[in-house]
DNA sequence: CTCGTTTGGCGT
DNA sequence: CGCCAAACGAGC
């Protein structure tokens, strides 16, 4: 007899467990470790993983598996590994682990439904069940039959089911297909009759195509005849159709012209070569490819991907979710073709499942995509490049926390492959790895076009506002926008909205809209006329007057993107505009659509919020303006210097990647901090430097490791009682070195309601610290579970709020 | 004593 | 997580 073990889709400590089931033996073989089942779990019926099989279980009076509901593994065996792996190392639980690893397609929805089992005795069933034998359990609820179905359900004349569906649903088309041999064919073109000539023309393309399978639509396209005809035909049985799957592709109908390999610059040539010789030897080595922005890091991913592939290996690609432009996509596509598959957040749950779907196939073995790619299921990686490896967007703010960087480092010892870790303002961790040969330094300082980086002038705005300027653009930045227009070149204009945001506030008395959930101020959205939480999404309409004073001298302050777009309109009027931010790049397809208009020149000003800091390559963009640099300094956030030097970097560089030279205009306040100057001078390893110092003072990363306690509950005595057992625990079971600090109220005390404390644990080598925090939410388990307490444990974090 | 509501422990 | 049964308290 063999047995399963399970584990079941509920998200709960207890729960997270292997759950040991019977399988039958009609299913003894079909069903393998990593496929997802269906088994019965108390009174319910739930989907569950196999995690493993095995000949006997120490648990008596062991349930069945009631059926399978994959053909195939969903997780093979190193993903099986690597989502017990990420349970362990981010804390979180099992299935959470593994459904992160799947499209969300293949998560389960549950159906509850009531049966009527009386056979038309119950003649008061009669007005439940309306002639139907089934009803579902929400319709009962709402009709209000639940207490008199409760109390049939016990004499058996209904029954509960439960119904687990996958919410994944394959696409299929009916193609048309002719079942006759050529000589029936011939034969039944006789028999047509003389007024059905259209018939003849169908048939006439089947002889001349026998193997033509298509849609009905585009059958009657190229045989020329109308959907009636094909109808007809269908109805006498001289052409059949079939379901097939299809895929929806996200990029069907659209061209990509084929690029060829690039001659490589000596710089290029001299990166590339260790990482081709590490693929060929399957060495599993750690690159950080170092390269100012321009210097064609790019063409470096697709020649060691052309390599890859010439071995007869995959690849993954990250690329950070902002800047999977189609500008990149293209990139890979045009050199790979339908080699590719690509998985963002743009595409819908389907359309994602389909490109997965694709992956297990094998029929793509390149893999494009955001964090969540790294767990594309390929069997036989050759290579992991993480593109702007530095980039907040690799590491999962919610269960399971994770950062894509260590599990590419994970994956790729499995497959004793190399990594590529790609960008010009690398994270000092990184950088630090590689100073200290943990990573291969691949360093590439020169632009492709031999140019020099932009020239960056920094404009200290206290000083135009003593000269009596005071619009938000510099005399700098203004007169050079007006050079552009006239010289018909581009710009890209950045508002830096990290830490910044519109509020609306009385003139008379200082009030500012609060979120009355969140200890947070209101953010204006313009596009709607509302305030809204950017935490609870608590939305509400702008008070006409001041609900404290009563003035009527209340308006929105802080600059938004809306307003620098009318200030650009009052002052250079004859300037075409395209602003890009959460508002205006809402509907699907919207952010392309304007960087394509503006890549076609019909605009002469790029205006955006971060989303236009990365991956924009035209050559056409000659100046870049930040219009206010500093705004995240001010975060408290230990890397709001790491974070603005590497905007500002990364920012500058989309000025003169081709033949036109650039310039870049930096506005700020604290022109004198030394992220601001060192990114004026494009200088990385200067600012590593001094920023190195500043966490050795600070003991932070990469100089210690940092773990994030964060407790919250509806009560604030309640939440701050539970921090501080939490760290006295904590502090009880550490060793000398660590320091744990807090417990201290978050930056945002309260979110939806809840009050939130933090705690701070800093260590070198703290080897059994998740045991310890294992034990931890053991010991708390208990009030988590019945008080509403909850406690976040996010290991390395990359926010501190 | 009988309702309806809250609470705690369980699930192979 | 969602279930069930036990515990509880208000109303008669």
């Amino acid at each position: 007899m063999k047995i399963a073990n399970v584990i079941v889709d509920i998200p709960a400590m207890q729960t997270d467990k292997y759950f040991d089931y019977r399988i039958p033996e009609k299913w003894e073989t079909a069903i393998q470790p990593g496929m997802r089942v269906i088994v019965p779990f108390g009174p319910r019926t739930i989907q569950g993983f196999v995690a493993g099989i095995k000949d006997r279980s120490e648990v008596k009076n062991l349930r069945e598996i009631i059926a399978p509901q994959d053909l195939a593994p969903v997780l093979n065996a190193e993903l099986l590994a690597l989502g017990d792996w990420l349970a362990k190392e981010t804390l979180c639980l099992k299935i959470s682990a593994y459904q992160a690893m799947l499209p969300a397609a293949m998560k389960a929805k549950y159906e509850k439904r009531i049966k009527r089992q009386d056979g038309g005795a119950n003649p008061f069933l009669d007005e439940v069940f309306k002639g139907h034998d089934e009803i579902s359990w929400k319709e009962a609820q709402q009709k209000g039959f639940l207490p008199f179905l409760q109390k049939e359900a016990k004499n058996g004349s209904v029954e509960v089911v439960y119904e687990v569906k996958s919410k994944a649903n394959k696409k299929t088309v009916r193609l048309i297909f002719c079942p006759l041999s050529k000589d029936e064919l011939e034969k039944r073109m006789e028999e047509v009759p003389k007024n059905a000539p259209k018939q003849k023309q169908v048939l006439q393309f089947f002889l001349e195509n026998p193997d033509a399978k298509m849609a009905s639509p585009e059958l009657a396209e190229t045989a020329g005849v109308s959907r009636a005809v094909i109808k007809t035909l269908l109805e006498k049985g001289w052409l059949e159709e079939k379901q097939e799957e299809s895929y929806r592709d996200p990029y069907a109908g659209r061209q990509f012209q084929k690029s060829v390999p690039h001659a490589l610059t000596a710089e290029q040539k001299q990166a590339i070569g260790p990482v081709l010789s590490a693929v060929r030897e399957n060495r599993n080595e750690t690159f950080l490819l170092f390269g100012v922005t321009g210097s064609g890091k790019t063409e470096i991913y697709l020649q060691s991907i052309q390599e890859v592939l010439n071995q007869g290996k995959e690849a993954i690609v990250l690329v950070p979710e902002i800047s999977l432009t189609p500008q990149m996509v293209n990139r890979f596509k045009s050199r790979f073709g339908k080699d590719v598959a690509v998985l963002h957040s743009g595409l819908s749950v389907g359309e994602k499942y389909d490109e997965w779907r694709k992956i297990t196939r094998k029929e793509a073995k390149v893999v494009v995509g955001a964090r969540s790619a790294i767990f594309a299921p390929l069997e036989n990686l050759g290579i992991i490049i993480i593109d702007e490896e530095h980039e907040n967007s690799y590491k999962q703010e919610d269960n399971p926390r994770y950062h894509a960087r260590d599990v590419a480092l994970f994956r790729s010892k499995n497959h004793h492959c190399p990594v590529i870790l790609g960008s010009a303002t690398p994270s000092l961790e990184s950088f630090a790895r590689a100073q200290k040969g943990v990573y291969t330094l691949l360093k590439m300082g020169k632009r492709m076009n031999n140019h020099p980086l932009p020239e960056v002038s920094i404009v200290d705005m206290r000083e135009e506002l003593r000269a009596g300027n005071r619009s938000m653009f510099s005399r700098e930045l203004f007169e050079k926008l007006k050079d552009r227009l006239e010289k018909k070149q581009q710009t890209v204009l950045l508002l830096n909205k990290r830490g910044y945001s519109s509020f609306v506030m009385c003139r008379d008395c200082g009030y500012v809209q609060q979120c009355p959930n969140c200890d947070i101020s209101l953010t204006y959205h313009r596009s709607t006329n509302e305030m809204k939480c950017h935490y609870c999404g608590y939305e509400t309409f702008v008070p006409a007057t001041c609900p404290e004073c009563g003035s009527s001298h209340i308006r929105y302050f802080g600059t938004g993107t809306q307003k620098v777009e009318e200030e650009l309109g009052r002052l250079l009027p004859e300037a075409h505009v395209i602003r890009m931010d959460v508002d205006t790049t809402g509907h699907k397809g919207a952010h392309e659509r304007m960087l394509q208009s503006f890549a076609n020149g019909e605009a002469d000003i790029l205006l955006g919020t971060q989303m236009i800091a990365k991956g924009l390559d035209f050559p056409n963009i000659t100046l870049v303006g930040v219009l206010n640099a500093d705004t995240m300094l001010h975060l408290p956030d230990f890397r709001a210097s790491e974070k603005t030097f590497q905007l500002l970097t990364q920012v500058s560089g989309r000025a003169g990647r081709h033949q036109l030279e650039g310039e870049v205009v930096v506005q700020t306040y604290t022109p004198e901090h030394y992220s601001i100057q060192f990114a004026g001078e494009q200088d990385y390893e200067r600012f590593y430097r001094q920023e190195m110092r500043m966490r050795k003072v600070g003991a932070y990363p990469p100089f210690y490791y940092l773990t994030l306690i964060t407790v919250s509950h509806e009560n604030v005595m309640k939440a701050m009682s539970a921090a501080e057992k939490i760290a006295g625990f904590m502090r009880n079971r550490v060793s000398g070195g660590s320091v744990i600090l807090g417990p201290s109220a978050c930056p945002v005390p309260r979110v939806k309601n809840r009050y939130r404390y933090q705690c701070l644990i800093k260590y070198k080598r703290e080897p059994r610290l998740n045991e310890t925090l294992s034990v931890l939410l053991e010991h708390f388990q208990h009030q988590i579970a019945s008080e509403g307490l909850s406690i976040a444990v996010d290991v390395n974090p990359n926010m501190m709020m």
